[in-house]
RNA sequence: GGAAGGAUGCCAGAGUGGUUGAAUGGGACGGUCUCGAAAACCGUUGUCCGACAUGUCGGACCGAGGGUUCGAAUCCCUCUCCUUCCGCCA
């Protein structure tokens, strides 16, 4: 969430950017937030007034029954008794604004960097990086969905036979394929110089508004009821609160972590024709790399982050384009995202595989993760994400570009992970 | 699942309801000493909010939330978490 300061010293930076992303009601709520900001302050001013008299009061009454002025202290007592009353007022009132201030800051979605433009959809995104030439394929080329059936290497009859729709079983060449894609992308982030790490994949309810999964996007994640934990949607969620409520020193910045998970979505309502096969799943794999960072440092970390995945799907041999989203196609917490797709030559069609973030300060105010600079000042981090890479598109667009008339050839650089050069 | 114990500052660890934001020790930082270092000695060691002011003043914070009281780290209630033992088990 964005902090009050920001709010108070660029509002109008705030309310533009908050534009880009078409929100209505920008104006409005920030109105609200600096005007019960106000009265917050002022209500506080008050309280504290009145507290400091009460606690000289208290004192003063110590005093006189330690003198053995008894009459006195109770006749102070009585005079104490009004303002406690209008304490316990003023401090009902005080959590009142509190409260209203955290229930309109929940509502406000970050602020675009400058170079986001704006825009409304998809459609407004800016294509800015194309690598690769779309594959020419045989006529009788087909989707990934029948690939695997062809070869019996995912089988989404047995998933919906043990689980539901939406989560496929890996079977043989699959199931090592997965394997070994997993462990390409550890290993090469691991020599990006991320520490890798292996988190729940259970969170609890503070993690889940430490990244801005919570509130209001409970409905995307699975709950076990019983215990009060959500099925995490990403690896971002368990490894960045790992920094939750951290001051961090200088010298540990950047913080680099990757680490592997499975990832589930409940995908309520986002079902539709063109969602076949691997192309929405409930769960699925995927790596993240994750980073915290000095404010100063996060545009070039952004940079890194983005060819590390760049270079993933170069060496994958998958042609793929790099978009700047726009405004009304950022996530709520990001102030810039890229997404990477790759193009799967038998739908047709370009397929997310990665979204690379720059959050700024607005899930660090949340997680009150901090670092104090030399001047001894305590200051936000930023942290950032992405996708390095998540699996079945992936998956989807391997088998599809790479179908020949003698089965799918995977790419030399996995065959030493596959162990075999061919599914067939 | 059963039983018991605990939660205090960076860590360890005190704390009779009334200058306790909190003893003491350790660590870290600064200084003295030294060619340098160690040791020793001296000093510093919070976060959040607010008000005027780039410093001071006020308020809050001893797991969380309530309560009792003029006054709570200290008493009472609820919750959360942790540890140990037993049971079950990968």
């Amino acid at each position: 969430m964005l902090t009050l300061q920001i709010l108070r010293e660029q509002t109008l930076t705030v309310i533009d950017g908050l534009k880009k992303r078409n929100l209505k009601d920008a104006e409005l709520l920030v109105g609200q937030i600096l005007e019960n900001d106000k009265l917050r302050r002022e209500t506080q001013g008050t309280l504290d007034t009145l507290k400091a008299k009460l606690n000289v009061d208290s004192k003063k009454i110590g005093e006189l029954m330690k003198g053995g002025k008894a009459d006195e202290a109770t006749a102070l007592r009585t005079a104490v008794a009004a303002d406690k009353d209008k304490i316990k007022i003023l401090e009902e009132s005080l959590n009142d604004f509190e409260k209203r201030q955290l229930d309109l800051l929940y509502k406000i979605p970050n602020v675009p960097a400058p170079i986001v433009p704006s825009g409304k959809s998809a459609e407004d995104n800016i294509n800015v990086h194309q690598h690769g030439d779309t594959p020419q394929l045989l006529p009788d080329a087909l989707p990934h969905w029948e690939l695997i059936k062809k070869y019996d290497i995912i089988d989404f009859d047995l998933g919906i036979k043990i689980s539901g729709a939406g989560f496929p079983v890996y079977k043989g060449k699959g199931a090592r394929l997965q394997r070994a894609l997993i462990n390409f992308f550890l290993n090469e982030a691991g020599n990006a110089g991320y520490k890798e790490m292996q988190p729940p994949i259970v969170v609890n309810e503070a993690s889940g508004y430490g990244t801005g999964q919570l509130p209001d996007k409970e409905g995307q994640m699975y709950f076990v009821n019983e215990d009060g934990l959500y099925l995490i949607p990403t690896a971002e969620v368990p490894i960045t609160n790992l920094y939750r409520d951290v001051i961090l020193n200088e010298e540990e910045l950047p913080i680099k972590n990757v680490g592997y998970t499975p990832c589930f979505r409940r995908e309520a309502g986002s079902w539709g024709a063109h969602v076949r096969g691997l192309n929405r799943l409930h769960q699925f794999d995927k790596v993240e790399i994750v980073q915290v960072s000095k404010p100063e440092d996060s545009d070039r970390i952004l940079e890194e982050m983005c060819l590390h995945v760049q270079g993933l799907l170069e060496k994958l041999e998958l042609p793929y384009r790099k978009l700047l989203l726009c405004g009304g196609d950022m996530g709520f917490n990001s102030a810039i995202t890229y997404d990477m797709e790759v193009f799967s030559a038998a739908q047709q069609r370009w397929l997310e595989v990665s979204s690379v973030s720059n959050f700024g300060t607005f899930q660090a105010n949340r997680l009150k993760l901090r670092y104090k600079t030399q001047e001894g000042k305590m200051q936000l981090l930023h942290t950032l994400n992405g996708s390095a890479l998540a699996l079945p598109r992936i998956v989807a667009s391997l088998l599809e570009n790479n179908q020949t008339p003698e089965g799918i050839r995977i790419p030399k650089v996995l065959v030493p992970y596959t162990g075999f050069e061919i599914i067939n």
